[in-house]
RNA sequence: GUGGGCGUAGCUCAACGGCAGAGCGCUUCCCUGUGGAGGAAGAUGUUGAGGGUUCGAAACCCUUCGCCCACCCCA
């Protein structure tokens, strides 16, 4: 046989896997609702201008899956949805009705190494606010993302949202006389302090340039948790937040910077609390700027994102997956012998028209064999229609769980099945 | 792109230069109208691939492919 590999960095999803997307897909749904969202999508392949108009274009070239269609064009299978939301609102910005709430659950691609938590194909909640700027709606967006944290099992002990506001850390850069143009060394250097030794950080500040007392003076910012009472924006978001009930998740933590594309205001990162996964959970931010690159005048929004690999691997890490049925009929319709084939089959016909799903054993076969199955499908009821229930217009009814069984008239089984798989 | 680990039965792994094995799973039977537990028997391999060293290679060496992990990066 010849063995035909799957490309790098991608899932087969068998249907335990399945279960646990569309499980993930269910509660993000139920939080993206709660608070009004829609559901969107936008188109799966971009022309590769969509991005490359974009800040990171370094990025988009390297880790993207880019490739000319048979009519010449270039197109991408999509890395983001940013881009794609923001075409999508510009073109009817003058129509649509603000602030726009939409979320999104899809595929997208990057072409990038794929280790713990990161494959190549992945899927992703996407959620926004478009068309406000206040601190309020900044909270709304991450009491969301608590709200569906809090329904998958992860409580506050177990996840945290760490926030931050790009403004204040501006200001407090400003304050410490950091140029502009050192900023984006500056973030990176922040996104490394918790990951590299005190000392090597302290000669590594240097090198980026900065002088002794600007990396004191940031080394004290990232150590002072009371920094966002300076911020008027943070002020009323924590606020807010707390009367939102997830205030127990969130923490302001002035080493969150979230790169430096285009988040202005608040940003944040949810991180799961043992630390098994290196990366975070979700993340996202306020922009200013969504539509300058696609035609349109700017709009304000608050938005994030979150995979569903690193999700998937904590939940099942953590123990905190239900149990997903390995199939959606937990009823077994037996088949006793090749001249009651069609009679089972009938049984499980009308058992479907009530509404409760059902398999029929598609083949005569002996019934330990038929009930070995069931009970490897973990399937709650069997019924035995023989040659004794066919007189008596009976049908046996077992529950498979405690191996209790009775022949019940033809009248009243239905309801009896009922019972025993609800 | 860089570094590390690993490829042996369907799965998890052992054997580390001397007959390729175990557990789980699978098939059959104990049991021709009833599953889970138990007992008995049985099947299953290009040891990822190619080359080399050796009397002898799953093991050692080279090449190659694949997977995992970390770094880089993370829209």
């Amino acid at each position: 046989m010849i063995k035909i590999k799957t490309v790098k960095g991608v899932r087969e999803f068998y249907p335990e896997q399945m279960a646990l997307r569309n499980y993930l897909y269910e509660k993000v749904r139920a939080a993206s609702q709660s608070f009004g969202y829609q559901e969107y999508d936008g188109p799966f392949i971009e022309t590769i201008d969509l991005y490359a108009a974009k800040s990171g274009e370094e990025l988009v070239k390297k880790q993207s899956f880019t490739f000319q269609d048979r009519g010449g064009e270039v197109v991408t299978l999509r890395p983001e949805l940013t881009p794609s939301l923001a075409r999508m609102i510009a073109a009817k910005q003058g129509e649509l009705t603000y602030p726009v709430r939409w979320w999104s659950f899809g595929p997208f691609w990057r072409y990038e190494q794929p280790q713990k938590g990161r494959t190549r194909e992945f899927f992703q909640w996407n959620i926004d606010i478009i068309g406000v700027s206040s601190p309020e709606a900044d909270a709304e967006l991450i009491a969301v993302a608590a709200t569906f944290l809090r329904s998958v099992g992860l409580s506050p002990e177990r996840a945290v949202i760490y926030v931050n506001n790009r403004r204040l850390m501006e200001a407090e850069f400003d304050a410490l006389g950091i140029l502009p143009a050192k900023r984006l060394d500056v973030s990176n250097l922040i996104d490394r302090r918790s990951k590299m030794e005190s000392q090597k950080w302290d000669e590594y500040a240097l090198e980026l340039g900065l002088t002794e007392t600007q990396r004191d003076g940031l080394k004290e910012i990232l150590g002072n948790f009371d920094l966002w009472k300076r911020s008027e924006e943070l002020t009323r978001l924590f606020a807010a937040l707390d009367v939102l009930g997830v205030k127990d998740y969130i923490k302001f933590d002035p080493s969150i910077m979230r790169g430096l594309l285009y988040y202005t205001g608040t940003v944040f990162e949810a991180f799961e609390t043992s630390g098994s996964l290196n990366r975070s959970l979700l993340g996202g931010g306020r922009y200013d700027n969504l539509l300058e690159d696609v035609g349109g005048s700017p709009l304000s929004g608050m938005g994030f994102a979150m995979g569903d690999v690193g999700m998937g691997i904590i939940l099942k890490e953590k123990g905190l997956l239900p149990e997903f049925p390995l199939t959606p009929a937990l009823v077994l319709v037996t088949v006793f012998d090749e001249t009651l084939l069609l009679k089972s089959y009938a049984l499980a016909s009308e058992l479907r028209k009530e509404g409760l799903n059902a398999m029929v054993y598609p083949e005569v076969a002996k019934l330990p064999k038929q009930f070995k199955f069931a009970d490897k499908m973990k399937m709650k009821v069997a019924l035995v229609l023989g040659p004794d229930e066919v007189a008596n217009g009976q049908v046996v009814v077992k529950n498979l769980s405690n191996g209790e069984q009775s022949a019940v008239a033809r009248d009243g089984w239905v309801d009896t099945v009922r019972k025993l798989v609800t």
